[in-house]
DNA sequence: ACAAATTACTTTATGCTTAAAATAATTCGG
DNA sequence: CCGAATTATTTTAAGCATAAAGTAATTTGT
């Protein structure tokens, strides 16, 4: 199969656009692999430091803080966009750790309902407010007056990736 | 520094403020985050699929592809971001593959040099043009016109965070 | 009713990633 | 010159990530 860029361009280019193109579109994921690994890397070694702790154990909780009547395991997967199977260690480990239940569903026995418990509350109030003042003292230089227009960069960007990726 | 006004420090902002700054920190962050994971979930798998190829071992290609006399192993976990320990078996299996060489240097026995192979060269370049291409297609629906914005935006946040690294 | 398909989840194999400890070669200081 | 520090690299232990195969419970089609 013919790549997209060699089939009929939507708006024809000559060669000189097209490579320029290319390269924004390369500089701009590049720029963007290293904002994101440069924080996260930041925020990571933080959570090992000070709480022993990691990035995806966090993103658990924090789904589930917000719901205070536990969620169905499948439910994590699709919200935090990762792969079931990943996040069967993970939860184990939180379980085992004692920051929420797995309780199987008694209407459905391949459904399990996660749910944060009280000790499990209390440590990620504590971690989240940590996280943001982690991500406060991080993105300090950058003007304030800036992040909405970059939050909406930001989306629209998404937003053109999703597209992107639902065409084929 | 820019001044605050009537004499306020800029850190002892209004508590809505404050919090209105903290949620648009975490908003760009967890943007950043997802349009991040997006693309290099993605990329993955299409490296995955078309070539049977994972990025990590693409990046090393693409630093050496600039260097045709070869680098010093060591320059290599500086330029790609990561640990050194994670380049090991990384470069263990390219120069297995036949992609790189890694020769030991006569002067200091300690430094390896390592170099594409002619194979390593004409496969990366190949690859190259897919990922090119595949950037290309995801990021087709962005405005063009918008893009060395969201570049220099993206610059300005990259360098207000190693700022912020590089303090304590 | 019951075989086949679907759904929820786990397991396995493979690979990336880091931090920290280990190894080995070189340089430095007295 | 020789022990100590430094530098380059590897190894190890722990954890995250995926894809693909496996298991078990439920639903569907006939």
């Amino acid at each position: 199969m013919a790549l997209a860029k060699e089939s009929t361009p939507v708006s024809a280019k000559n060669g000189a656009d097209q490579e320029a193109e290319y390269r924004a579109q390369t500089r701009v994921w590049l720029r963007l692999l290293a904002c994101t690994t440069l924080i996260e890397g930041e925020l990571r070694r933080r959570f090992r430091e000070e709480f022993d702790f990691t990035m995806p154990r966090f993103d658990v909780l924090a789904q589930l803080d917000r719901e205070p009547s536990g969620l169905v395991l499948g439910e994590l997967p699709k919200r935090l966009m990762v792969s079931a199977g990943n996040l069967t260690p993970i939860v184990d480990r939180l379980v085992e750790d004692g920051y929420i239940t797995r309780t199987p569903s008694n209407l459905d026995r391949r459904v399990q309902i996660v749910c944060m418990t009280v000790e499990g509350r209390k440590a990620f109030r504590r971690m989240a407010k940590s996280h943001g003042a982690w991500l406060a003292e991080l993105l300090a230089d950058f003007p304030a007056d800036r992040f909405d227009g970059l939050i909406g960069e930001l989306d629209e960007l998404k937003g053109a990736v999703k597209d992107a990726l639902q065409k084929p």
